[in-house]
DNA sequence: CTCTCTCATGACAGATACTGTCAGGAGACC
DNA sequence: GGTCTCCTGACAGTATCTGTCATGAGAGAG
């Protein structure tokens, strides 16, 4: 049975990353490089519409309408260990959305892995440790998705008072601390702020618009390195 | 490519009719009915929801693909946060199937929460302080999964070394740290252990069955408290 | 142009798993 | 009891799959 499984989840590693080589696969699946260009041949041929190109890779093009099969229990259990984490780290209101999550899931999937869900032995605790954050991060992450710029008093490592606006581009989780990512415009660079320093947040009315160079996507690549 | 191929089309075939015998399915795809019983089997074993009934046939369960889930935007930042949470602070096996949530749940939601779900500015890095844990935490667990006692050495907060046999209960994130809760037959009474001070863990053929009062609900009701 | 990366194909031998045949067990229903 | 059908085991032959090695070809960088 193996091959057949290697060729549905050669589809599934397709569908999650964007670019995979069959070098990448054939580490992935444990098998040599040639039974993936067999494996691709095969799937091409039966009508999966993957594109591959000399020197990049394999995509798969959209629209294919094969609906992705089921969760399984490992995938059921990272779900709701995930949910429980946003549960137990996040505000109020994204806590609330993930308890929705497990809901919409449940009604959807068939009993045996409804059973599993509600077994899963995969805790986060809300009794931790966590610096309390003077205001309610959703307005934070609502300044986010808005585009507005966000004014706040900040007290740094030593303790030293400042008056800080900046663009919000995000929201961090560092284990027991919240991170505001964001772009100084004072400072004409990236700057991250501990939401449990800041305080008197206040949302402006001023919008910005993302550019080149001053967005989330260009912070990770920056930190990537 | 043969067996690849007809085991996806007894799927279509079950699809279309609600009832097929295996002689229906091995004239159809002209094999004998001990390859039809064989390939079901395999199937079964792949998680495909078919019921077989002696003098019946088979039939397709529902919930083998996965419907078209309905999220709005707020549940989708707490899914995205989730999983990557789960990607950043458990182990690979468990963050591989996360980000297999993703990309099931995007193949499945339409366009405008797709892109959504791109842009969502809710991180959780991986490059964070997270104490070493000597030993892979899929293997405990599979242990908690298949309920069989574990035996590991482990020194406590001053250090002191001891050995262990306990029944693994579950696992909990605790921020910086994740816990093994677990039930001792030495003590009669519930542990907890950091992953993180534990040495030389191995799963014992031994297993265990619930009992009431040494359960992680039981734990769970206890701690609440 | 050369170099590198990567897709792609062919040939071949060894290992693997798949397949059909035959035989029999067991549950559901009349 | 009789019929229908799912289900399993054993076995031998064979089709299929897999890895290795070699080679070609397209795309992009410098």
């Amino acid at each position: 049975m193996r091959r057949a499984d290697r060729l549905f989840e050669i589809i599934q590693l397709l569908r999650r990353r964007r670019l995979a080589r069959a070098q990448d696969l054939a580490e992935k699946l444990e098998v040599s490089e040639r039974t993936i260009y067999r494996d691709i041949r095969d799937l091409m041929a039966s009508g999966v519409p993957i594109e591959g190109e000399a020197g990049v890779g394999y995509v798969l093009r959209g629209g294919y309408d094969l609906p992705p099969i089921m969760f399984d229990e490992q995938e059921i259990e990272a779900l709701v260990l995930g949910v429980r984490m946003v549960e137990s780290w996040a505000d109020p209101e994204l806590a609330e959305a993930a308890g929705n999550i497990i809901a919409k899931v449940e009604a959807v999937i068939p009993e045996r892995l409804r059973r599993h869900m509600e077994e899963t032995a995969l805790l986060a605790p809300a009794n931790h440790r966590m610096e309390p954050i003077a205001f309610d991060p959703s307005i934070l992450r609502a300044a986010v998705r808005a585009r507005r710029k966000v004014h706040f008093c900040y007290r740094d490592g030593e303790d030293r008072p400042s008056e800080r606006s900046v663009r919000p581009l995000g929201l961090a989780f560092y284990g027991p601390v919240w991170l505001l990512v964001s772009w100084c415009e004072l400072r004409d660079d990236f700057r991250s702020f501990r939401l449990d320093r800041i305080a008197a947040l206040t949302v402006l009315e001023e919008t910005f618009r993302p550019e080149p160079g001053k967005t989330i996507q260009d912070f990770l690549k920056r930190t990537a390195q």
